[in-house]
DNA sequence: ATGGTTGTACGACAA
């Protein structure tokens, strides 16, 4: 089973995109975050016509989540339970006997501001979730933008990012928690060292500088082993491209 | 250089 995850910054831009790489690569499972779309405007015939069932929770200009799937989504869930929250940022669904759990983290903004804290409630009741989900599927990857990188190899310049938004200690705590419910991240299980980024700024030219984060992840339950893991950074360097490449990993 | 770009939607905010 190959399952990728891709922010992508606007469906309806990026709509082209997504069903080229649904062509070229094709997937079991196609996550999408960032497509900024009210379910009524939803792509859905598109991605239909191109073989793929879909399951989404949207709304206008921000946020909104969505998983292709070759297989019929089931038992299809938006929004963490518990969490009231008008924000569109999580989507869950169970294909092939396998819950895919794909999240929108919040970004925080910067470290100490109202958003940041936001980000660490959002990550509390994210926990909970996946600690049950967990209890009731054995077979479960949880994906997504988690706006998070975890290590300092996961950041192109770590003196420069050092504290910042995404890299602070307390963000990585919370990550490291999430791996400690007993999951992997795919990405490193493959590659323990190399050096692999998944977002670049628009800004400052940061894609042909090579100035990256890691901040996109797939994690698995111990009943999925990753057999391989990669980012399709050439994405990133394509017309009109996303911000973020696709993560993604293939299981056994 | 506390810089810069993109998307949404048409000013300002989020990332």
């Amino acid at each position: 089973m190959n399952i990728v995850s891709w922010n992508v910054n606007s469906l309806n831009v990026r709509l082209p995109h997504v069903l080229r790489y649904l062509e070229a690569k094709k997937p079991d499972v196609l996550a999408l975050q960032e497509t900024k779309l009210p379910d009524e405007k939803f792509p859905r015939q598109a991605i239909e016509e191109a073989g793929y069932h879909v399951c989404f929770s949207g709304q206008k200009t921000y946020n909104g989540v969505a998983i292709l799937s070759r297989a019929k989504p089931e038992d299809v869930l938006a929004g963490l339970p518990g969490f009231d929250d008008e924000q569109k940022r999580l989507v869950a669904a169970t294909v092939d006997g396998v819950r895919i759990v794909n999240a929108y983290v919040p970004n925080g903004q910067e470290v100490g501001s109202e958003k940041y804290r936001y980000k660490f409630r959002w990550l509390d009741a994210f926990e909970r979730f996946l600690a049950g989900e967990l209890g009731r599927h054995e077979r479960l990857v949880a994906v997504g933008d988690f706006n998070i990188a975890p290590t300092d190899a996961d950041v192109h310049d770590p003196k420069r990012w050092r504290g910042k938004i995404m890299c602070s200690e307390a963000e990585r705590e919370r990550f490291a928690r999430l791996l400690a419910l007993g999951l992997t991240d795919a990405v490193r299980a493959v590659h323990p060292d190399a050096p692999m980024f998944t977002w670049w700024d628009y800004r400052l030219n940061a894609w042909a500088r090579g100035w990256g984060l890691r901040i996109d992840h797939i994690l698995a339950s111990p009943a999925m082993q990753p057999a391989d893991a990669g980012v399709d950074a050439d994405e990133r360097a394509a017309e009109r491209p996303s911000d973020h490449a696709p993560v993604w990993a293939s299981f056994k």
